[in-house]
DNA sequence: GTCTATATACGGATAGAC
DNA sequence: GTCTATCCGTATATAGAC
């Protein structure tokens, strides 16, 4: 072992050293979705992954930086199953019932809406991550949607004219009046009877306006 | 003149003391609104309204009861014409474009995404304030449009059994996937076209799915 | 690479003259 | 009431020992 370089002594201990960069990625996570970018300290930071304030700054060029890694990170694991194509094999009332429950499961939870909060506070300091978020997760959810709903149009079953907006409003009806609620922190969790009834209204609603005749 | 106390010299001046303390909340109203509350500074409000600090702190208690002041008064403000009744001589489809139109013109302006935002940020330190904002705004909005919502109704118009829950969908439908946008500020202007589209859009949707028969 | 200690700056709130 | 000057806490970032 004698004789090897820091650099190396670094690779052999590959995988406790990711785990710590993680762990301090866990901590800033937790930190910067509760307390918000501006109230967020690094020292607060550094007391929650156990570490020195120093050792941050050896993974992370600094506070920006850091942020930014643990938005994408969120993003990137967040809206993961937002993202899944839709199941196809089931009538629509089903299918969208299905599509809107795992929509709202994601975005009305407390980290979704701490994320989306965070970005909403801060999309004038880091324009960017707000447009990865939308794309990542409202944008890719109505076109995994609208590529479902062309294909219901085609077979006849039901009428989609245009397929992207369709699935906007859809997520748009889905979202309705608990989102409002839920940005503003007036309801601290989604009662699961309220989204129940919001799924039931959305699929209603938008299976009316988009019938065959 | 001589022998006045402060307190009747500042009743005698008061045109020009409430324009002080007006020009005040101006200023903090622009400051806060822009930057946010943390990034928000008492001397970026001195500067700004041209008077020093520590007259700041003569009229206000301090940043806090600043912000809540600006807050309540951009809400007063801002979400009056939301809180206007319906006009209700007209067609379901008339009434419903114009509260839609008169809606999306408060909400989707940058006063109105700028405060919204700010709430948002900021819910947690001023529940009461997001609480005020939600009752003056999207509650009020909806508990006027479901009460002209329940007199279609009762005519025979429409069919809404719900008209509250009804009046929420609309104003869902609405905001669509713009106010998604516009609060992750990717559009830097609402565009004229997107938001008449949204109109017809919402109007289109609800009126099928509430169509009679 | 990791820790302790520190440099530097900034913001909220206050003291004292007028 | 209004101004100038200042106190005090805190936060980002860095220096130096091991």
């Amino acid at each position: 072992m004698a004789g090897k370089s820091t650099a190396a002594k670094h690779r052999a201990q590959n995988g406790a050293a990711r785990s710590k960069r993680d762990s301090i990625l866990d901590a800033a996570t937790r930190v910067f979705l509760d307390c918000g970018y501006g109230d967020a300290s690094m020292d607060a930071v550094a007391r929650e992954a156990g570490v020195a304030k120093q050792t941050i700054y050896s993974y992370f060029d600094g506070k920006d930086a850091l942020f930014e890694a643990i938005v994408r990170d969120k993003c990137d694991r967040l809206l993961e199953p937002i993202g899944m194509p839709e199941a196809r094999g089931n009538d629509p009332e089903t299918a969208l019932a299905r599509t809107a429950r795992r929509f709202l499961d994601v975005v009305l939870a407390p980290e979704g809406m701490a994320l989306f909060r965070t970005l909403v506070a801060e999309c004038g300091r880091f324009p960017n991550l707000a447009e990865a978020f939308y794309r990542s997760g409202p944008l890719l959810a109505a076109a995994n949607l609208a590529d479902y709903l062309a294909e219901l149009d085609g077979k006849g079953i039901l009428k989609v004219d245009d397929p992207l907006r369709a699935a906007r409003l859809f997520f748009a009806l889905l979202r309705g009046d608990l989102y409002i609620r839920r940005l503003l922190d007036l309801d601290s969790e989604p009662d699961p009877a309220d989204v129940e009834r919001a799924v039931a209204d959305a699929v209603r609603v938008f299976l009316a306006a988009h019938a065959r005749r």
